[in-house]
DNA sequence: ATGGTCGTTTCACGA
C-alpha cells in the first residue's frame, strides 16, 4: 500500500496534476491540503472515474483539506477531539480530516501557519497543535495496534537542515522553539516520521516559495511529514519526495511525500 | 527593510 501527501495550493487549478500524480505513482490514499474549495467545488469527477473515493473538508475563504483513496474511504471525521471550536475565528485557518483506508487510520493536517513570531495566529499554531498531540495518543492509548497516520503541511522545520540557511531564519516561525518543541511533543507520544529515514538530508526539501527562483536554486523547507504510530512504523519499506512534481510551469509551491507500507 | 510570485470569493491578502 502506498499513501501519500501533497499540499496542492488549488485542487481546482492543479487537478490534471492530482491525477496524474496518483496514476504516476499509483498512490492509494493521498491526503491534500490547502484545496481552496468548497465541498460544492469540487472537481471529484475525474477522479471517481480512476476509482477513487473523494472525502473532503472546504473552506470559505482559504486552506481546505481533502482524503482520495481507492482502498475504503469509511468513518469520515472533520477535525480531532479537542480540536479549537471553528466558531474561534482563529481557527478558520485550520483543517483536520480523518477516515479510515485499508485498515490505516489517515489524518490529512494542516497545521495552522502562525504568520509571525508575536502574532496570535502562533499561539493558535500551538494550542492546535497541543490539541491533536493529546488526540493522537489518545489513540493509542486506546490500541496500542493502531495504524495511523498524521499526514499533512505543518508548517514547522524540526531540524536546522530542513530549511535552505538556517541564519535567514532567526527571527521567523516554523523554525521557533516552542514550534519544534510542539513538533517533538507529537514524536514523544509515540509516532515516527516515516519519511526522513529513507529521504535523508540536508538539502532535502517538500516547499520552495514561488518567487527569486527558489526551486531552481533548491532553497526550500521542509514541513511537509507523514508521521506514523509504532504499528504503522513498522510497515514502512521506503518513502519519497517528488520532487519533479515542483517543476515547471504551473506547480504548486509543495512537491508530494509519499510512503510505502508493506 | 523590501521585494519577489502564486492562489483566491482579487484592485487585497495570505502564503
Amino acid at each position: 500500500m502506498r499513501i501519500a501527501t501533497w499540499n496542492v495550493n488549488s485542487v481546482r487549478s492543479r487537478i490534471d496534476r492530482v491525477e496524474a500524480l496518483l496514476v504516476r505513482h499509483e498512490i492509494d490514499v493521498l491526503a491534500l491540503q490547502e484545496t481552496k474549495a468548497r465541498d460544492d467545488q469540487w472537481p471529484v469527477m475525474g477522479l471517481e472515474a480512476m476509482g477513487y473515493e473523494v472525502a473532503t473538508l472546504g473552506h470559505d475563504q482559504w486552506n481546505g483539506v481533502a482524503i482520495v483513496s481507492r482502498v475504503g474511504l469509511d468513518d469520515v471525521q472533520p477535525g480531532f477531539e479537542g480540536m479549537p471550536q471553528w466558531g474561534d475565528p482563529l481557527a478558520s485557518e485550520a483543517r483536520a480530516l480523518g477516515a479510515t483506508c485499508g485498515g490505516v487510520r489517515m489524518w490529512s493536517l494542516y497545521v495552522p501557519n502562525g504568520r509571525a513570531l508575536g502574532d496570535p495566529h502562533l499561539d493558535y499554531k500551538l494550542a492546535w497543535l497541543s490539541a491533536l498531540r493529546e488526540a493522537a495518543r489518545g489513540w493509542l492509548d486506546d490500541d496500542p495496534t493502531a495504524q495511523v497516520a498524521l499526514a499533512g503541511d505543518w508548517n514547522i522545520a524540526p531540524l536546522d537542515e530542513d530549511v535552505f540557511d538556517i541564519t535567514r531564519f532567526a527571527r521567523s516561525t516554523h523554525v521557533s522553539p516552542a514550534e519544534r518543541a510542539a513538533f517533538t511533543a507529537v514524536l514523544d507520544a509515540g509516532y515516527v516520521d516515516l519519511a526522513r529515514e529513507h529521504t535523508p538530508g540536508p538539502d532535502v526539501f517538500t516547499y520552495w516559495d514561488y518567487y527569486r527562483q527558489r526551486f531552481e536554486r533548491n532553497r526550500g523547507m521542509r514541513i511537509d511529514f507523514v508521521l506514523g504510530s509504532p504499528a504503522l512504523a513498522q510497515r514502512v519499506t521506503g518513502a519519497a519526495v517528488d520532487r519533479d512534481e515542483r517543476a515547471g510551469k504551473g506547480a504548486s509551491d509543495h512537491a508530494p511525500v509519499i510512503v510505502d507500507l508493506d
